[in-house]
DNA sequence: GTTTCACTTCAAGCCGACTTGAGGTCAACG
DNA sequence: CGTTGACCTCAAGTCGGCTTGAAGTGAAAC
């Protein structure tokens, strides 16, 4: 049998022990048994995990990655759904570019006070109507420490 | 007085009550006082919003900004905060440049399962790799429903 | 055969940014 | 002067994606 341990799974991938085993009960990675306690994988996990890395990277949840992956491993994704969300990180990545033009333009505007800039003021202004009118939401993912991987 | 309701504030902005005196009790923004009950602002309070807003875009904390502004309103921030934030979006959009097109190949490739398609296979490699070398983060938003605005 | 110790389970905790619910108050309208 | 109802406070809940801690187990090393 060539499986990998769970812990060899961990090393090679980078993801925690603890997350595989959220993964498997979640239903998006399948142990293929135990050896002991010890859970086992094919060897076609770690490919699939770095589909999933792909995928959160798209923003796509846990769940819709589940109900996206057909039981059998195999990725039967709806093309449909790629394409809206490639589209979607599109307009992310204009929202991004707008806000990243604020900021360098705040960082090099020689105004005493930015709100004494009226490009800012603008730039602010913007921002506002962006934010009220589509949705609340954080455009840029929360920071975390980075995680030493194998 | 010139000074604005609370619920004023937030038919202007957009911004629901609740969150305006969470940013009140976080220290983000200050009300002038009470109507009987009801918390008053300064019109300025619109703008420095719009300048939360643009913060939250930028992916600042509530945290973080509570640092940069200064308690007297005027946000002196640090112009080297602002161009290192810049510079990070910018890493950010190439992240997910790259994975909006590794969903477009993916939505086009004609191969019948996409782990067949050694493009996607690369691709998942890449993305793999980048989670584990960097930081397990979603490199994109938590999506939400859209606040309705008034 | 005993110890070791990385694995196991399960429940609970964490983080951030808010929202929600219960129960209270007060300006204004009639 | 009484009702109304939008505001108030405070504590607790929500959401997603994990992590953590306590208590248990079993394969392998000695």
């Amino acid at each position: 049998m060539t499986d990998l341990d769970i812990a060899e799974v961990a090393r090679r991938t980078g993801v925690p022990p603890s997350t595989l085993r959220y993964y498997e009960e979640r239903g998006l990675i399948a142990s293929t048994g135990r050896r002991g306690l010890r859970r086992q994988f094919d060897p076609g996990v770690l490919e699939r995990l770095g589909l999933i890395a792909l995928g959160r990277s798209a923003g796509f949840s846990i769940a819709e990655m589940t109900r996206m992956f057909t039981p059998l491993g195999r990725p039967e994704i709806d093309r449909r759904v790629l394409a809206a969300r490639a589209d979607e990180i599109d307009r992310t990545i204009r929202e991004l570019t707008a806000v990243r033009d604020s900021l360098r333009h705040a960082a090099e505007c020689p105004a005493p006070s930015h709100l004494e800039c009226p490009t800012f003021r603008r730039l602010v202004r913007t921002a506002a109507a962006g934010a009220s009118r589509a949705a609340p939401r954080p455009a840029l993912p929360r920071r975390r420490r980075a995680a030493e991987a194998g």
